[in-house]
DNA sequence: AATGAATGAGGCTTCATTCAT
DNA sequence: GATGAATGAAGCCTCATTCAT
């Protein structure tokens, strides 16, 4: 987890979420601007959320002039939806990456769960700026959604997870994660709140409470893979239209 | 009760909300100005959210001048307090009067599920306001936590709810409801969400599948008050906002 | 005379202002409302200086509803002219009271310019109003200087006094003393400023810097006014306010 | 130097002002713009005293919009700050400038004092500005002080003027000539106000009626200066303020 | 591309004044 | 007279956006 020169007090929030912008090779100054522009976004958002992103202060977060941010995104909007796109594809990474290898249905979807939520013990600031652009960007939720679809079915193709609708099932396994983030930023201490969660959510989707402990307590993978992450190509400049964010 | 006189083209969502203070007299002029400006309030973060509130669309909405919004609030946080405060009032008046006669503790919270999802469906508007307002407001979280913790620890006396954590039961309860009328927000169409969501909730909080089926379709109790609200809340278009809630 | 129930810390700068108006019969509460919203104004002129006199302030303070003032006084610059009257008057009662039965122009004017330095170390509020309100109101300052006037001309008429000009006389020995209570009000602190500026006056005047000194040291009379004054008027802390007057 | 475009019907009073910093060039807009700003607000003084500045007429007056006003002050709070700070260093500058060439003591403490005066004649709206930002701000004060200290220590080293206190002589000065320019705008018109004041000022100084005579009626040096300000501040007649200064 | 000064619409807030009770 | 809620013009200030360099 390598970390972004910061010259505020705010510890990394964009280091895990953002790539190591393969500064190995040194000659593409120019290219990475706007990956430091959605970066200081993502920091602002998880100090102030998505309502208060303000584009002086993005510039001053990103050490460019105001007018360089109008380089790269035409309007505000714009900028939230660069954000929203960038977070959404680290999610897609993360998720993906956090289960790798793993086969079960059920196991995957626990895994989820309890890394998102001692993601966010570890890296409130981090859980902020996701939380933040959950609730205010419906392709956000779509983008989740999709990830959790796939481990749903296979759970339920598995024969272990049983459910009336995939649709409520997902939102119902977003949005208590989601909650259980912000109980914890609200305050809430507890130990091993990712375990319980998890287990209460197994046992939503059908599994008895002795097999969803069990998922539940699982060790949880060496996430080695963050490095991955690190390795993505930043955001091309076309701006993809549509709302979000 | 009769609700207030719009001047706009949106439906009631006040109405149904304001609890009958016996303010009937009208002799407390600036008690009901202030009810006013919080029913206005509402309205507006019905339709827009939390975040927009501007005390001169404020002031617009409750048909006064934009000076007197300051003889009841010194300042737009007040304003976002004062709203909560009457929200979490609602929700207590609302969530009481539910389950009135009820003595089932999984009952009462699957009935609390229930007519929050359902009233969704009716007035989207509330809808609206509610998960604005939840989502910006750690003290109406708060509120609503405490009356779902009554009903959990009743149920799980009566040795038919189990859960390690109550407080993580809550928002496992809570933030999945507010996640189905998220969703159901944003589009999502099905018959029976409540029951279905209710179903899973109480699984999750130790019931079998059976039992929880069972609870999650019983007949909801003829509360007076949701029949007038639907009477009074009109299928609302309103153009989907740039991001749902 | 007993001063007016104040409610804040403020010392009482009015009691000892005001004029003994014939309320001496305690039947006329109706006709004193004008008397206390001008006392309340002068302790606000105190506080805030001139151009910070709010009205609702003004109810606050003499403890009447703000629609009250307007059945006294039209606009907001009536209050303001009101109050300049009232001060007025006040210096003629205490400059004449003070050098009662001095029969020197000379001495008279020295010991005008004394009690209003002595004043102001002993009551800054007052200083502060009169400081304020004489700067301010062009009518003041001809008050003022009527009193200098005669006193100036009886000390020329017995020929101690010189000047070429009476109406620069009068500036230079009113804004003197005025200046040097600003003086003292921004902090300069030292003893005998009393005597040093009426002797600095004095020879400005045309008197030698012997004659000056002796009439400049003359002891005070005692003003049965001023023991009052001085047992009213506890030490006032005062933040330094920014600018002092 | 030529003074600024005024598009209003102000006489210049800033241009005399102004000192002659080098940014005659063109490339240090935002200086520029600043210094614009804060002219701007000296006319705004001159014409409306202190207490009146607005920003959009500030903003109006420098023919900026008011945003910019706020690139360059943080609040209304700043604006006064920088006026004094400007204002005390015009003072400076033109102080020295009076009495260059001058090493009697006395002389300088006449040639201050009667400049002032000549200046409040030539240039009411000057003048204004000077005694508005002088009676509200603390610095100013301080700034004039200086200056008249050192000559008034140099008059007594040479064995020329007397005074116990050099801070109330300081003040006797300083407010005396402030208050013969209040009184020459309140309308009192005599010839020779300078050096009567100068006169009267010098033997409250020490010196014999017969040597402040004389000393107070020596010619001005020729500034250079002043006759371009001759030139440029016609007479102005200016609606009588309510109450002066 | 980068810069940063300038812009101005629009929101927040104050406060003198009115008016029905 | 006294009250105090209501009014709304007017000021302060923010911030997304533009544009000349």
């Amino acid at each position: 987890m390598a970390g972004i020169k910061k010259q505020k007090a705010v510890p990394e929030i964009t280091s895990q979420m953002s790539t190591d912008t393969g500064l190995t090779r040194g000659h593409k100054k120019k290219a990475r601007t706007r990956q430091t522009l959605v970066d200081a976004a993502l920091r602002i958002f998880a100090q102030h959320g998505v309502a208060e992103l303000q584009l002086n202060k993005l510039a001053e977060e990103a050490q460019v002039s105001n007018g360089t941010v109008y380089n790269y995104f035409r309007t505000r909007e714009e900028v939230l939806e660069a954000v929203g796109v960038e977070l959404a594809n680290q999610f897609s990474h993360r998720i993906s990456a956090m289960s790798v290898g793993v086969d079960n249905g059920a196991e995957r979807v626990s895994i989820g769960i309890r890394m998102f939520i001692r993601e966010t013990v570890q890296n409130p600031l981090w859980a902020r700026a996701v939380i933040s652009i959950y609730q205010y960007d419906k392709n956000i939720r779509s983008a989740v959604a999709n990830y959790l679809r796939s481990d749903l079915l296979l759970g339920e193709k598995q024969g272990l997870l049983q459910f009336e609708s995939i649709e409520i099932a997902m939102g119902i396994v977003a949005f208590s994660t989601i909650g259980s983030m912000i109980s914890i930023l609200d305050g809430y201490q507890a130990a091993a709140v990712d375990t319980t969660v998890a287990q209460m959510l197994l046992m939503a989707l059908g599994l008895t409470s002795a097999k969803a402990k069990k998922i539940a307590h699982m060790p949880l993978p060496e996430a080695e893979k963050e490095t991955e992450v690190a390795k993505k190509a930043p955001r091309q400049p076309g701006r993809p239209r549509k709302n979000s964010v």
